[in-house]
DNA sequence: TCAAAAAATTCCAACATACGGAATATCGAG
DNA sequence: CTCGATATTCCGTATGTTGGAATTTTTTGA
């Protein structure tokens, strides 16, 4: 009580939860951090700093609301199927998302790869969607909600790349001292790249994440004109040839450009019947 | 206060919230209700019963923790991306879901169909994944995230069908006035076609629901052989023919049974990384 | 198998904080 | 510019939240 939370564990954890609305997603974040195995009890009031009763009625409202599963046996908790329920209609780029998704799925007919939207979200990128292409070849990193810093992956770098000066900038000093583990990713490095991708308006490299793997990516702009997302593909390094990386890059940029133009955030027209749909 | 009485939402949800902790996640559910337009401060506190104030305070904490966007101009608040990204990762099924996909994806490549896993969520299914088909004929309901009720449709259907006596009789007690709206299902209609279902072990009907299409389902059980879900496709009813329905109830049959022999619920080792992964 | 330890859950009084009416600021239309 | 509607802030009150302690349940170890 009379200590005021100093955020003693755990980085992810907001310094200064104060609602108990708060604290009850910071149980949520908890347990998502926590992988499929789910949490127990003890360790989200270790996690969190909460004494177990307060995490056990915060747990129980949410369980009540189906946000989370608990397994009565196991004592475990994990995040529940009205979460996901809920997710799938979010969220401010609900729009953009239905409205990509025809395009993420014709382009992976057409390149027969792999496709990622990738939206910006702060310092990060979001993958917001993903379609896979027909070959087993294809990389398992990318998951639909998965996050990236801005800057690490051709999709992010583009959308780094493209950012207005000012922002570019206070990305880049958030997040160098983030990609401190990854080594080969100094600020030097880093200009660099973003130069030569804002020079020829898309992204190609071997990803460095993944041996033998490279994307390709290109802006989204929305209405305003601001870099707003990114169309990129993963693919084996050997089957990117430079021809086929020109033409790759041609479809990227003519499907983004056809998103850059149905992009109205603020068209009500846009707003799908959006609640449940019925189901084959 | 007083009582806003009727929420004819779903069946789990109280219709007295109380805790603010509750508040808030209604006001979650509220928004996603309201699509991709966004929702006014005043229609929620409306739909709610709460007053301004209140849902002031909560979609403040809400936006603090980014599960909600707020339009600064035009006053609309929308789910946001942190709980897009929250959700990716559950939930207790995020392990099926996980394990399922690479079979959701064999499958539409090899039946050339869009396919679809749904599990039991309550008196309700729920579209946990979906694979697309390479046809541009494909059916646009049944998004991921979507909920039908127990008994409409085949994959929804299927699970019904094979659910143990007693709780079939809730399940089809609790569903049959929901379906008042749907004319053509009556009692003695679902008994029937339950029947049958549960007699072939797979269901496979034009949809009813979609003019011209047609769908094949067969149930999923979880390791103590309960039904849990479905795996099924959606295709054009002229498509689907009395020989190749019987190449496709055995192929799904086939790997329903793959993901039922992996369903292990409690065993930690299918346990993914599970936390953000690096995108191409 | 049983006992001891750990975890989960319940209880409750003190108290903090969430509530809502009222006031104020802001937006939008006429 | 004025008016009505909506969003936001304020603040006293009471309700919901909190955490220590007690109780029950599960796990661990012998």
């Amino acid at each position: 009580m009379t200590e005021p939370a100093d955020d003693p564990r755990r980085p992810g954890a907001d310094a200064g939860s104060k609602t108990s609305l708060q604290r009850g997603i910071a149980i949520l974040r908890a347990i998502a951090a926590h992988g499929g195995t789910g949490a127990r009890l003890t360790d989200l009031a270790r996690d969190l700093g909460m004494t177990p009763p307060t995490v056990h009625r915060l747990l129980k409202a949410l369980v009540a609301e189906g946000m989370i599963d608990h397994d009565p046996q196991g004592k475990r908790y994990r995040l529940g199927l009205d979460l996901f329920v809920l997710a799938a209609q979010a969220g401010s780029c609900g729009t953009l998302r239905d409205m990509a998704r025809p395009i993420l799925l014709r382009l992976s007919a057409t390149l027969r790869e792999t496709v990622f939207l990738l939206v910006r979200n702060g310092f990060d990128a979001i993958c917001l969607d993903r379609a896979e292409g027909p070959f087993p070849i294809r990389s398992f990193t990318g998951d639909i909600g998965g996050r990236v810093m801005l800057g690490i992956g051709q999709g992010s770098l583009t959308i780094l790349a493209h950012l207005p000066e000012d922002e570019q900038q206070e990305v880049i000093r958030f997040n160098l001292p983030r990609m401190q583990g990854m080594g080969f990713l100094d600020e030097v490095y880093l200009r660099t790249a973003i130069a030569k991708v804002k020079a020829q308006g898309y992204s190609s490299q071997h990803s460095g994440l993944l041996p033998g793997m490279s994307g390709v990516a290109v802006p989204v702009f929305d209405r305003q004109g601001r870099a707003v997302a990114a169309l990129s593909i993963g693919t084996p390094t050997d089957r990117l040839t430079d021809e086929r990386l020109t033409v790759v890059v041609d479809i990227l940029r003519r499907e983004a450009a056809g998103i850059s133009r149905q992009l109205n955030p603020f068209d009500p027209a846009l707003s799908r019947s959006g609640v449940s749909g019925s189901i084959v």
